[in-house]
RNA sequence: GGCGCGUUGGUGAAGCGGCUUAACACACUGCCCUCUCAAGGCAGCAUUCACGGGUUCGAAUCCCGUACGCGUCACCA
């Protein structure tokens, strides 16, 4: 039997970082098997909750982290259709619930549900532990029949075994063991005819094949309810991955109402969904070698179920920065430079080599959109105090720094070849020909021509990339500053 | 409240009864390298695994209890 999973997200609006982990793993898990199956479910049962272009967010993330499904709306497959609500439109689940029904794991229900939520809410205001105990269990084959002719609204309610126990072996969490008596006779078909939830996706995972069904642990308390459908219809029941959740702080999840980054919101923040991946592919679970940056299909190679943990995790931002900033730094420089040529032209409209630019932000940026702010300084030469010219560390003062500078002009205005080599070989002569530190003159004239304190690259990189003119200009302009 | 699950440093975590005086990574601190900032290198950072009992020659690792946290008890998914 091939190994089949699934992902099988509700358009309800952004991809979460938790969700993203899910489908992550569900992907993982298939592939790990050469043969393996990824599926994309779409569950879309809840017609109230539908919000518009969350369809598209499914598949658009999917497709920029890499997680191609085999089978799926948009791809087709053998087992479709892939959308729950074309799915209902085929009467399927109505009639797998009439099926269970003779096969005695479902039941009628004409209640109101008003009458039961008062019951409920009467109930658990006393302190008490609600049960519905359902009076349609026990009506006659022709009451039911009576009311289903009348044209009397109902709903089709699981029925659970009044004794025992079930149980059932979880990867993660290991055996699991619940009394019958205390899961819920829940509903299965609403009233509008659409089933729930938790209907269709027993139904859907076994109509499609999912052999491991992968999925938060938020589920686990209702995966014994599960079984006892798929025991009622004598299927297979699928191997269970639960997920321990990935939190925002050690009280709560990661959430869209809380405002916490979905995966869209992180690369518009400059992130690459290849370091997000990864990073959430940490979350939880941990590689056997002692590594930590993998690509999708190292991942697939390294990926063990047995490894996934029990704990919520928290989500670390500063350890994703630091992840993004490996995968950049990673990158040949010509990859690199094709990528952030739009960050750097964003903050960078002079005539300037974006090549070089490039390569002396590579290995000072972990995100894409903190590359402009470093570059401000190649358009516009700032105003600065003197006083930044008192370095204690660099042994530099205002005085130490005016007789370097001149030392610069001097044999940077007779310099003809402005290549970064040709530069270096130059002006490392000079500290020597003045006795003084490389320090003493390079921390100057860094200074001098950038008028910042701190610079992505040094004086050496600049003046090279600002080219003579610039250079020299900036330079003259400091020079009469520190003499004034 | 019932039921289920969980608890190793600020964070992700390894660990599966002796090899642990608890890996590795992020963060943090210090040093080195160095023309600033980064990057890189090195070092430091839990004498202790929520707490209390027990089993054992020996426990972070097994058992029980307590505390705390999370989840779940919808005609939501």
């Amino acid at each position: 039997m091939t190994l089949r999973t699934r992902f099988a997200p509700s358009p309800t609006g952004y991809m979460h970082i938790g969700n993203l982990r899910t489908a992550l793993y569900a992907y993982l898990v298939a592939k790990k098997d050469p043969e393996g199956v990824f599926i994309l479910r779409i569950e879309d049962t809840d017609q109230g909750r539908l919000v518009e272009g969350a369809t598209d967010i499914i598949y658009n993330t999917m497709q920029q982290c890499g997680l191609k499904h085999d089978e799926g709306p948009d791809v087709g497959g053998d087992y479709g259709p892939y959308v729950q609500s074309e799915r209902v439109r085929s009467g399927l689940y109505m009639d797998y619930a009439k099926k269970l029904i003779t096969r005695g794991g479902a039941h009628y229900c004409f209640c109101d549900q008003s009458v039961i939520d008062e019951q409920r809410s009467k109930t658990e205001a006393e302190g008490g532990s609600f049960k519905y105990d359902d009076p349609c269990k026990y009506l006659s084959q022709e009451e039911i029949d009576r009311r289903l002719q009348a044209g009397t609204a109902f709903v089709i309610r699981q029925t659970i075994p009044t004794e025992g126990t079930t149980s059932f072996d979880d990867e993660v969490f290991g055996q699991i063991t619940v009394d019958n008596t205390t899961l819920d006779e829940q509903v299965l078909m609403k009233s509008d005819g659409f089933p729930t939830y938790n209907f269709a996706n027993v139904i859907d995972d076994h109509l499609m094949g999912i052999t491991d069904v992968v999925r938060g642990m938020e589920y686990l308390s209702s995966t014994p309810k599960y079984n006892l459908i798929y025991e009622a219809f004598g299927w297979d029941i699928p191997r269970y991955i639960h997920c321990p959740p990935v939190m925002k702080d050690e009280h709560n999840k990661l959430s869209k109402r809380n405002g916490d980054a979905s995966f869209q919101d992180l690369v518009a923040k400059g992130y690459l969904p290849e370091a997000i991946l990864n990073y959430i592919a940490l979350l939880g679970w941990s590689p056997e070698e002692d590594r930590e940056i993998f690509t999708l299909d190292e991942l697939v190679q390294a990926f063990n179920v047995k490894h996934i943990g029990t704990n919520g995790s928290i989500f670390d931002p500063d350890k994703l920065r630091w992840l993004n900033g490996m995968w950049l730094r990673q990158m040949d420089l010509d990859s690199y430079y094709s990528l952030v040529k739009p960050y750097i032209e964003q903050a960078v409209k002079g005539n300037f080599d974006g090549r070089k630019i490039a390569a002396i932000v590579q290995v000072r940026a972990n995100t894409l959109n903190e590359i402009p702010e470093m570059l401000g300084f190649f358009d516009t030469f700032p105003s600065y105090e003197n006083d930044l010219y008192n370095n204690k560390k660099m042994k530099t003062n205002p005085e130490v720094a005016l007789e370097s500078l001149k030392a610069c002009e001097e044999a940077l205005a007779v310099q003809e070849d402005w290549s970064e080599e040709a530069l270096h070989g130059m002006l490392m002569e000079l500290p020597a020909k003045l006795g003084r530190k490389n320090g003493q003159v390079l921390f100057p004239l860094r200074l001098a021509i950038t008028g910042m304190a701190t610079t992505p690259g040094g004086a050496i990189e600049i003046a090279s990339i600002l080219g003579k003119d610039e250079t020299l200009r900036r330079l003259r302009l400091s020079i009469g500053q520190l003499s004034a």
